[in-house]
RNA sequence: GGUCCUAUCGUCUAGAGGCCUAGGACGUGGCCCUCUCAAGGCUAAAACACGGGUUCGAAUCCCGUUAGGACCGCCA
């Protein structure tokens, strides 16, 4: 039997860290047995869903590299299955027509509540032989008994079955409930292995009645422990970026926050890197943990930072020219960028701190530091620069090597200590005073522009004096 | 209120009764390297929630307590 999972959003908003890591594990687990992963939008619930929030969906899953094998899929499409289904076990006997009103269930609910009972459906229309004229909705006849929920990840679970409540299978305007359609999609897609938040545990009692009303064969279930924030409660936006695409935006590489996903519930012993072929070779349902984990940005950042590091120039090159965008500069034909790359890959977590970083090497002109050009761009940096300016100038290749012997021969001349040189050259070349080392990012901005900043540097000396 | 789940450094986790003086990673401190900032190397502090059992022996098994969390809709 070949595995087939499932990664079922409802879209009501966009794809978040919850439901992308959800998404991550069935993809994972289905191509670690070379199985399907279906894909299904579960917008039974036609006023809160959005078209917006399909496409978010699909486009935060690609981003991911997360592609499904079929769908997606609308469950709003396949409203007459559900019907066929519901009515087809209100004939067996095993669901009935109830004829109590919202209104009347509210009010039920709310003496129930203030009487100190469970809120739960009484059962009226149970055994009621009369049928009006009226509208009705189709609820499922829970049978007595234990229900035991098998858990790949949680173990056995029980439930008494006088704790679940005859529930709404189809509403009185025709329309499915959610419990319904995930038993009648995942029977008919033939879904094998069923793996979701464990928010779900409480609703799996209820489906696995409905599979066995319904004589279908039971998946096995996986429940993933919940992703918190940094207070312990669920992950909500007021504990900042939770939609996947805030972390594109932020310059974060989509395989360091698939990695980080991966590792937040599932572990495999000390290995905190895993290449995506890893993952598929190494990933189970037995390694994933029970308890509920807190997301944490600043690991998220390291393991970027990591593949900042591993990811080739040329293509990080790619990857940082909508970044560099945002800041106005289109670097597209730069032929000086993968070097450019080099020299900051070392030193940024992300790719927009990158753009940050690389803003020097595209500027017309530079902005020094007030305080960095007060400190630095002083005599005898006039003097050192105007030899560089000669030495640079006469160099057949400009390569970090020449221009690094071209330094130490002027420090070696001038008995000076390499930082003495260095810092000041670094304003005159950035306007401040952090930057990738110097003789690097003297290559890779290329001998025009060192030179044009060390002449700039030589002329704002003498003015400075002379003012 | 009911049902259910969970509990190892601040955080993610290893740990399947003796390999545990509890390991790794992020973060934090220190040192080294060094042209700045990083990166890198070394290093330090830091945890088995509590109480009872079971056992020769418990982080590991059982029970309870406590604390978190989820769910209880004609939402999904």
């Amino acid at each position: 039997m070949t595995v087939r999972t499932r990664f079922a959003p409802s879209p009501t908003g966009y794809l978040h860290i919850g439901g992308a890591r959800t998404a991550l594990f069935n993809w994972l687990f289905a191509r670690r047995h070379k199985g399907k992963f279906v894909l299904r939008i579960e917008d039974t619930d036609v006023a809160r869903s959005t078209k917006e929030s399909i496409q978010a969906i699909l486009d935060g899953m690609t981003w991911l590299g997360l592609n499904w094998d079929e769908g997606p899929f609308f469950q709003s499409q396949m409203f007459d299955t559900y019907r066929s289904h519901a009515y087809g076990l209100l004939e067996k006997g095993l669901a009935y027509r109830c004829y109590c009103t919202p209104a009347e269930l509210e009010e039920r609910r709310e003496a129930a509540l203030k009487e100190g009972r469970p809120p739960k459906y009484d059962g009226r229309c149970r055994n009621r032989t009369d049928a009006p004229e009226a509208p009705y909705a189709i609820r499922f006849k829970v049978p007595p008994g234990v229900t035991i929920v098998r858990d790949v990840i949680k173990g056995n679970i029980s439930f008494d079955n006088a704790s679940i409540e005859d529930l709404v299978l189809l509403r009185s305007d025709g329309t499915p409930t959610y419990n319904f359609c995930v038993v009648v999609d995942d029977a008919t897609m033939d879904i094998t292995h069923v793996i979701r938040g464990d928010d779900h545990i409480n609703n799996t009692p209820k489906q696995i009645l409905i599979y066995k009303a319904l004589g279908h064969k039971l998946p096995v279930f996986a429940h993933l422990p919940m992703i918190l924030g940094q207070d312990k409660t669920r992950l909500s936006k007021r504990h900042g970026a939770t939609s996947v695409m805030a972390y594109r935006d932020m310059g974060i590489l989509p395989h360091a926050l698939v990695n980080y996903l991966a590792r937040l519930g599932w572990s495999h012993g000390d290995q905190e890197i895993f290449s995506r072929a890893e993952l598929i070779e190494k990933f189970d349902l037995e390694s994933v943990g029970k308890s509920s984990g807190v997301f944490n940005p600043e690991k998220l950042l390291w393991l970027n930072q990591h593949y900042i590091k591993e990811t080739d120039p040329t293509e990080l090159g790619g990857l940082l020219l909508p970044f560099l965008e945002e800041h106005g500069i289109k670097a597209a034909g730069d032929q000086r960028l993968p070097g450019i790359v080099t020299t900051l890959k070392e030193r940024v977590k992300t790719l927009k701190e990158m753009a940050e970083g690389a803003l020097f090497y595209f500027r017309e002109k530079i902005v020094y530091d007030p305080k960095a050009a007060e400190k630095f761009l002083v005599p005898p940096s006039d003097e050192l620069f105007t030899i560089l300016i000669e030495r640079l100038s006469g160099l057949d290749e400009f390569t970090e090597a020449e221009i690094e012997r071209v330094f130490n021969a002027v420090i070696e001349e001038k008995g000076l200590k390499l930082g003495k040189l260095a810092q000041p050259v670094r304003v005159a070349l950035t306007g401040g005073t952090v930057s990738p080392g110097i003789f690097e990012m003297m290559a890779a901005m290329g001998r025009d522009m060192a030179l044009s900043r060390l002449k700039s540097a030589v002329q704002y000396m003498k003015s400075t004096v002379a003012g």
